[in-house]
DNA sequence: TATGAATGAGCGTTCATTCAT
DNA sequence: GATGAATGAACGCTCATTCAT
């Protein structure tokens, strides 16, 4: 499964997962990414994880609980670095440019998109229909994600005085374009293809934007 | 039913579309549009619709013909007019600026996509699962939009001799750009709100990073 | 099917069950006076009801709803007559016998009870196991066949005299000999086997008992 | 468990049940009483045993034959004191009254019917839809239990000279009174409350009934 | 043509029973 | 012997589809 680098993607901290329930979330993950939740069949997660039925439901007492499961992941593992300090980089190395800075933030958040590809998937389309998840996709967007980059974007206009920028627009237009970019990779890869080396060329495009005119 | 202005909407050349039939499609659009695809029952769209569910079946052999003579209405509704001249104007108002252009352009398809919302989610999510209405999709992308699109630029790039520029790259962010607004809107409303009032500033962001620095 | 008579079993005031809703109740109570509730399946039922699973679950969403449903028959069918004045028969004939009333009183009760032989034990059974099917029961026991019962004594009290007699003590002796009759009846035919024809002597036995000796 | 008194409840001639039996012997009394045989299941039988369930199944094959191997307890604890003399008394003690001897009876009854009511519920409830159970509770009664009561009666008879008084009306008579009265307790308590006391008027009224009058 | 009752395949879930450890 | 994870048949129930009226 390409989604799944190695046994330890579902080992975080603060759960322990078993075997069987790796299985069946990496089974979950392929099958309801492909068919969607409700056309996902719980024998099929069960016969593509190796297992049967029955077992399943001693893992997940029913299907929309494996559904649920996957959110926790989802923080883990595409929203927790995310809003790390590691990841935004703006306190350690302040002598870079606000180039190089946004590159190195698409292109993390390109890394993260892909690794996490199926799982985010599931979770954007399923958080339509199931209210617990959208709440939990906005929360972390509203408190962590938006905050986060809205934090580099002001060290960045302090940096360079760009007084005039409007940081919420900036910000959304980050979020949009890494959006776009991901889905018109996956939707039309033959036109928009690589998106690893448009990211220069765009922050390029938006850090020159930003800047004032002569 | 907010998304269908009048009893025309469905009638678009070369089909012809009967009463009950439009009817039927406009139950279909709202009752999938809330539930999803596969969650939708076709009971629930036949008493929406005013009709029995014996009369459905027979206008629509299947529950899944329904969703499929859903696309030629996008199509018509929403693709068609983007790629027409009048969307683009790029030829009877050539005194405009490339800003009036954009925000033009912005604002058009943002009327667009608030007139067919709901039958866009549909098509949008279920390409997901459905390979045919996907393949329909990017043919229009492919062959229609797009092009339409980097056309504008195009006459643009040259009007204001702005060689350097990527078409594509331009494109795609155009794209991302509307497709990023939108959902933006749609999941975090209370932080990335009102999508038409940022136009203008998205717009000058865009433009001013596309014009060449000192 | 010994327990309904004839087509018209189901259909009481305040209730318009259809010919299904009568096949499938009816087959419910042959299967459920047979298996207990938990162990009888809705196929067995649809297929004993003549009618295909599905169409059973128009007629009632849930199994536990068959169930239920069969309450208000037996509150029609049982305990209804029991409560009626016709049943007791204190007012207008005041110029039989005692034993006359209470051989009139287990006679009219033995026939209602082989009547509904099977809906009883349905009943008795499963209010074991569903609190709702219980309180009704006691309800009824205790609103209306009790005192209705209880009436009917004091009236022969009055009229024979027997000041002495405890009046709940003797419908506590009179149910407990309905009961008692009929499930000995039940479960050892060969031994306790004619009700009807016991009751003569039963009567002779709890009069004599009641009145005072010398 | 209020129904087992001590370890040595459930050793009884003929049998050697295992400590591990007994728990799970106990547990299931406690678990089929409250839910009904149907509706028990073995992983709560183990769990209130202290057992795994496969050690369940090393010791009784079947969840059946749980059921089944409760008949004999009944049996030996229930039905065995009921016919062994000192139960009747019929030959010691001679110079007792009727009066005595029956609410002797009747204590005795009740007594036992205490000590094994969850037992007693299970077998009678089950027997309904356990042709086996229903067999050997049958056999029982008829073999044993009426027998022994008969002849109680007989000797009594005799002794007070009732020639005319029907010895089998009097045992159905004095079966019936036991089991409507424990039935009633149960189901309307509040009306039917305390059973022990309502036996002294009770026999009173019987004996009365079967003495001739004037 | 329009109906809606009837269908039955297929779903999510349960649980008695098995068996490798 | 004891365990408890694994099983899979069977259940209650759903719903797209059919068809007699």
């Amino acid at each position: 499964m390409e989604l799944v680098k190695d046994s330890s993607y579902f080992t975080y901290s603060g759960e322990k997962l078993s075997e069987k329930q790796i299985k069946i979330l990496e089974a979950a993950i392929m099958i309801i990414s492909k068919n969607g939740f409700n056309s996902s069949r719980t024998s099929e997660i069960a016969s593509q994880a190796g297992i049967s039925e029955g077992t399943l439901f001693r893992y997940y007492s029913s299907k929309k609980e494996i559904l649920l499961s996957l959110l926790p992941i989802v923080i883990h593992h595409f929203f927790k670095p995310i809003i790390e300090e590691s990841f935004i980089r703006n306190k350690s190395n302040q002598h870079r440019t606000i180039e190089d800075e946004l590159k190195y933030y698409f292109h993390k958040h390109h890394q993260l998109i892909s690794e996490n590809e199926r799982l985010l998937k599931i979770i954007v389309v399923e958080s339509l229909y199931f209210p617990e998840i959208k709440l939990s996709f906005q929360t972390f967007m509203k408190n962590s994600v938006v905050p986060s980059l809205e934090k580099m974007i002001e060290i960045q206009k302090k940096k360079y005085k760009m007084k005039n920028v409007d940081t919420r627009l900036v910000s959304k237009t980050i979020i949009s374009l890494l959006i776009g970019h991901v889905l018109l990779q996956s939707y039309l890869p033959d036109i928009y293809g690589n998106e690893e080396t448009s990211f220069e060329t765009t922050v390029n495009l938006l850090v020159n934007g930003m800047k004032e005119k002569r």
